[in-house]
DNA sequence: TAGTGGTCTAGACCACAGG
DNA sequence: CTGTGGTCTAGACCACTAC
């Protein structure tokens, strides 16, 4: 089990800290070589550690070392800058595309939406240190908003909906899933395809108790903690 | 790119509906062969379809469809075993070890106890309609729960820690992310190690705001999907 | 243009599972 | 004991990245 020292091997280096976050690694050639094995061999050492999170891809870019997972706390309203922020990160957000649809069968469900009811998505590519890490596709309720689409979509959205709408998010429903990038999302964030992915979704809830905005995240896997705090009421 | 095709070509037989959860799938030489191509690029396929979910393995001995996940609502107090009977999957949990020791660094962090403290810690299995799915480790104040290691720890543990010491749990702190299963844990639920997996650790508190138990679950990463409510206090 | 990662072939040996 | 999955070798070609 040679892949498995290997893999050992290049963790120790990660984990002395001889190597700073972002760092792109020899190349799959040269460290084959290095450890006298093949490359289909050091591949399997490489995924591994993609998969432990301490490396992550970009499509035939190369293998780099990750940055540690941003810690998201669900149990507060949070914007992903002020968060990254917080901890010390930058970030900056791109939209991807926005347009005005049909709901689809996902969408129209979690809005709570009579079928062929208009719906915004719009999708946007949010990088963390100068590095795309998640993508998130968005499903808004076009009555609640109206002309979303002529207002800038790269910024903190939920101040957007207050400012203009008076919107605000009192309650949020999350599932999270573990799954992998297709091809579109992982051509968008530089991902392969099939990289494993941590899925989240998000219904926005108003105060009226009226779910006014779908949102499904797809993190790279090894980019975010969750924490979360539950308290139970008294049974 | 033969091995997406291959991947989808099973993921359709799959989705189908043709194969029952749990059944095996042909050998990966038979496999190969009818696909025409070799067992490198068939077992990408296979790792493709298990990093989505839809099939699992069993180490040395094969892959097989997946189950559907089970659904977990953090926003609840729940028994594995009774969230499982809703839906209706058949459960068994077995212990793995129990043991006193000093705590760890770990669990006296997040039980905010003193170095050297004595903790119960055991392990447990848990399966899932015949089959392992998840690994728990958990550490309890030996202090609140004086001679637990003589009760049965394969049962409902919050019936258990209510029943013997009027403990209840009012409210948790989760953290919840993307990893693998190392050689240990993998080789006691017959999984692979370096298999993608989802780790859940929990603090249960009790009405004074005293955390009395702190436990890490292992979960093979396909088997679970976790729902959250969580409503906002108003700002 | 040179080198890289992504993909693929056609074999091989071993340890373990299951009969 | 047979067949299986787990591991490994020594190549190869292509499309793309980086220069």
């Amino acid at each position: 089990m040679q892949y498995i020292k290997i893999k050992n091997a290049i963790k120790e280096q990660i984990q002395s800290g001889q190597l700073a976050a972002g760092t792109k690694l020899p190349s799959e050639r040269k460290l084959s070589e290095s450890f006298k094995t093949t490359r289909v061999t050091l591949r399997e050492s490489l995924s591994l550690l993609e998969a432990d999170g301490l490396i992550y891809r970009e499509d035939r870019r190369g293998w780099f070392i990750a940055h540690q997972a941003l810690r998201i706390n669900l149990s507060v309203p949070f914007a992903f800058s002020s968060v990254a922020k917080a901890q010390g990160r930058s970030t900056m957000t791109e939209l991807d595309f926005a347009d005005s649809v049909m709901g689809n069968k996902e969408s129209t469900q979690y809005l709570s939406l009579p079928p062929f009811t208009e719906v915004f998505t719009f999708g946007r590519i949010h990088y963390l240190d100068g590095k795309a890490v998640m993508y998130a596709e968005h499903y808004v309720r076009a009555d609640r908003v109206p002309n979303l689409l002529q207002y800038p979509l790269d910024g903190d959205l939920s101040s957007l909906y207050r400012e203009h709408w008076q919107l605000n998010t009192a309650s949020c429903q999350y599932s999270v899933r573990s799954s992998t990038f297709d091809d579109e999302i992982a051509s968008k964030i530089k991902a392969t395809m099939g990289a494993p992915a941590l899925r989240i979704s998000k219904v926005n809830i108003d105060e009226a108790g009226i779910a006014q905005e779908y949102v499904v995240e797809h993190w790279r896997h090894n980019a975010v903690t969750l924490d979360m705090a539950v308290a139970f009421t008294a049974l």
